[in-house]
DNA sequence: ACCCATAACTGCGGAATCCGTTAGATCGGA
DNA sequence: TCCGATCTAACGGATTCCGCAGTTATGGGT
């Protein structure tokens, strides 16, 4: 299927889809039909749009919660350091399940991560073992989440 | 009304209520009869257990997307170190509308924060004129981000 | 400017879901 | 024992979801 994207292949999204992603922000479960009333779409056309998002990955329409609080696993976020091409590391961190943030970034570290284990032993485990063992990594710098301040999700809506 | 926590404060949740939770993990959307089908429980029952999880806040449906897949803002994730109490430094962070993300971690930063930005400029003052103006604030490092790679909110579902 | 193909939107009707509300059962704590 | 919380089961009406047919808008290509 066709997919406009801008000359940087990311999907080019409207004023009308990021209204509508602004209404899913304040509430995921917002009716369609009240989503069209507020910006300005027949209920139809607000599902479909919804759909393509969704399809596209630009936006996904989930629970979150914090982990600490719902009392239990070990967070942590690691900051690594990489020789070479950041792809490949970046991918291998991607595909483990125990990591739920991975960004490239310009700074003292080259990627940041965040992971969230069982426990301590967990987190060292993945630190040790599957980290920092991958090819290309140079050095590791974690910061283990003592308390989860704030979380928000509502960008755009300000 | 009466919130059963544990020795700790926060809110108590049984298995039940992680299974509801891992299901809205999926899809926010799911049908209340569907979850309960999969968790065991009667749709009114699941439909009082969400709302309640709603209400406490330890849940909440909402739309996620990547700012910068969208198109525009800057992000960054900044490390703070303060001196003194860490609360007050937190709470100002926390009130701030740029900053989406605050937690206290144990390292070599005090604090971590995540925030998102109109462009460079606005990036600039805020880490300038904002942050490091805060009474406590000892030092900041900025991480610009370049690329987001991951994004999850699945965890328990493994 | 014209035509065509595709995307996007509207309106509609039937199915499914939501949601408040009953009544009764069960369990644990004060 | 009594009270409150929670669950089931079952409603019924309002709302929402969802597929589909038909129409309009858009963006090339010639």
């Amino acid at each position: 299927m066709f997919v406009a994207t801008d000359k940087n292949g990311t999907p080019s999204i409207d004023s009308v889809s990021l209204a509508i992603i602004e209404q899913l922000q304040e509430d995921g479960r917002r009716p369609y039909a009240a989503i069209g009333k507020a910006v300005g779409l027949s209920e139809a056309a607000v599902r479909q749009r919804v759909q393509k998002l969704l399809d596209q990955g630009v936006m996904q329409i989930v629970a979150v919660t914090d982990p600490l609080t719902v009392g239990f696993r070990r967070q942590a976020m690691v900051g690594i350091n990489v020789e070479g091409d950041l792809d490949p590391v970046a991918d291998a961190l991607t595909a483990m399940d125990e990591v739920e943030y991975v960004v490239m970034t310009a700074g003292s570290f080259d990627l940041l991560i965040e992971i969230v284990c069982e426990d301590d032993d967990h987190l060292l485990q993945m630190i040790n073992k599957r980290i920092r063992t991958l090819p290309g990594v140079r050095s590791t710098e974690s910061f283990v989440y003592l308390k989860l301040r704030k979380q928000t999700y509502t960008w755009g809506t300000r």
